[in-house]
DNA sequence: CACAAATTTGAATGCGCATTCACGCAGTGC
DNA sequence: GCACTGCGTGAATGCGCATTCAAATTTGTG
């Protein structure tokens, strides 16, 4: 059998000092005299020693691992959780990934990964039932929903203020003028969705506009685009249609250029939300909100690790503003 | 200090039995009564148990934990790494993320993935030293390289063939009779750009065709714009460019239509590769090869499990066909 | 130079679990 | 009635490491 695990007690023994000397050195810990020091390392290279993170974790009660449990079907988030293993990774943790159905609750699986023993959890485009976070909570592994909140459960939040953004947008399309207005919303009843459409209708309703459309979709093209086409064929279709994400919106424009023979934007406005990199392509050139996803991602893994040191800290609720980002997707005033 | 973490022990004296039996429950092992099964179940329900599969990864050898080398930027890449990470979770295994920069060598970050005990490795968007491959041989870890192969290293790869949907693309712009022609290669030396660039241009000379042009992008849609202005300012533009990938290949479309004022496919072709969902939306409609994930992602499965469960089983290199997939944006042969 | 203090090192222990071994007990066949 | 299986269970051990405690060594100080 040639390939033997190295351990630490065979660097020892090549080393000439006891196992507990090698650990010190890979614990990059006090009081290990340069020469050992050199010597152990020396030993390790030779032998191809790597230390056992997961024994370590035995003891230290530390992985190290940060759980994030998503679906990537929305291209929103493979951005957001390349950014947050980046960073991860720059503070020497490391990601354990968890793929669920898109707005699935997420407690079928959160027994499987408290089985891991995250030190952390993220968790985005799912929620969490009150009962499981609890269930974290006497575990005590810390949980920060990304681009969700739940009022109820203890856990912290880092969000958009979808609400804001909601109310932009309607602001943006009554200035221009349009008369026909129409909401692409998400089926499911996330936080996101609710707050989107809940800005949007608010504001509309403040202005003294009634009566506009509304379909549903969920967050990915193809749902937008029938959505789209379901509205734009109507005898009383809309001029300005905001989609719940830009994915949604691609999906939108698609629609009505290539099914309806409509042009963007003199027959119909379309909006977005998030900002993809995408809708920053002439082909589409969104109107839409900008999350700041790097202010989201930074605050997040803030609150993780505060968390992490101090589990008793209480859960927090972090709303960031979102940026208008104004493109030819969208009439607009003059 | 409520959060005192439950052990097999904690149970077992619920239960009333011993640590041992606790363990044979949770290891669906063999020979429990059901009498006793039933109690320690029930034990385990009260205090919120979960096996610590950190722990027990120490005797079993095993992680159940799949390390996955990648980056994100090229959006193929995250379509990949969900359904592996699905795929994965359906065998009861689960994902570790690395992320690393585009086609950086991947042995700078080797020695951490290793230090977590990956039951094996997947590798995509990066190569691998042959000496780190040696490495993993050593430690008994599994190698499979997505997307690339190695041929010094000993390590299993499976891999569109890009070779001969090189060549498909260039019969089907000569077919078509185009008179000038382009190639938007990739920068990084990886297999995948060379064969691609190989079948084409091998191709072409077999043909009697000579001097295409070339440029270079880095399989992301800002390079592949830039890379299609050049082309498609010189005098002598082409009439058809192959794209690396079809990331660069929206570039290169609205290059084409917003910089240069062309028509697409009357004024110059266009043609990719991957087909992302993306090529398929009317904006685009990208003419190109489709990479057969769900194969590739299957077989990957298979040779990562074969080698975990047999470590000695020789690498295998695995090439699967891509599949022509003919849009609007290349003109065709009536 | 003597003695206290600081530094370096090793032996022993435990983290949470799987697994081996041995034991007890019911059941089988004679 | 007895030896013999075979199943269900517990005690003991080890996985690879960090950490505590005590011993050994070096350093500093009067």
């Amino acid at each position: 059998m040639p390939s033997k695990t190295i351990t630490s007690v065979d660097v020892a023994r090549r080393a000439g000092v006891s196992q507990s000397t090698v650990s010190r050195v890979f614990s990059a810990e006090n009081h290990v005299s340069e020469a050992t020091r050199a010597r152990v390392l020396a030993a390790a290279q030779e032998l191809g020693y790597q230390p056992n993170v997961l024994a370590r974790s035995l003891t230290t009660q530390q992985s190290n691992i940060i759980g994030i449990v998503t679906h990537i079907s929305n291209p929103f988030y493979p951005y957001i959780i390349e950014k947050l293993t980046r960073r991860l990774q720059a503070m020497g943790r490391q990601t354990l990934l968890f793929s669920v159905e898109p707005d699935q609750e997420v407690d079928d699986i959160l027994p499987l990964v408290l089985q891991y023993r995250v030190d952390a959890l993220i968790i985005t485009s799912a929620s969490l039932s009150s009962e499981m976070a609890s269930q974290c909570e006497r575990q005590g592994t810390p949980v920060v929903l990304f681009n969700r909140y739940a009022l109820g459960a203890k856990v912290s939040a880092v969000c958009c203020d979808n609400i804001e953004g909601g109310r932009l947008v309607a602001n943006l399309l009554l200035d221009a003028g349009h008369k026909r207005l129409a909401h692409i919303a998400g089926r499911a009843p996330t936080s996101t969705n609710r707050d989107r459409e809940k800005g949007f209708s608010d504001r509309l309703r403040e202005r003294g506009y009634a009566n506009w459309l509304r379909e549903e979709s969920d967050h990915a093209y193809q749902t937008g685009r029938e959505a789209a086409c379901r509205l734009l064929q109507r005898p009383d279709r809309p001029d300005a249609i905001f989609c719940v994400s830009d994915i949604v919106a691609f999906g939108a424009i698609d629609a009505a250029r290539y099914d309806c023979g409509l042009r963007i934007p003199e027959d119909v406005s379309i909006v977005g939300f998030d900002d993809l990199p995408t809708a920053a392509w002439p082909a589409y050139s969104v109107t839409t909100i900008r999350e700041p996803v790097n202010r989201m991602v930074e605050l997040t893994l803030k609150l993780l690790v505060e968390r992490i040191i101090n589990p008793q800290a209480e859960p927090v609720l972090e709303l960031l503003p979102g940026q208008l980002i104004k493109r030819t997707s969208a009439r607009l005033a003059e």
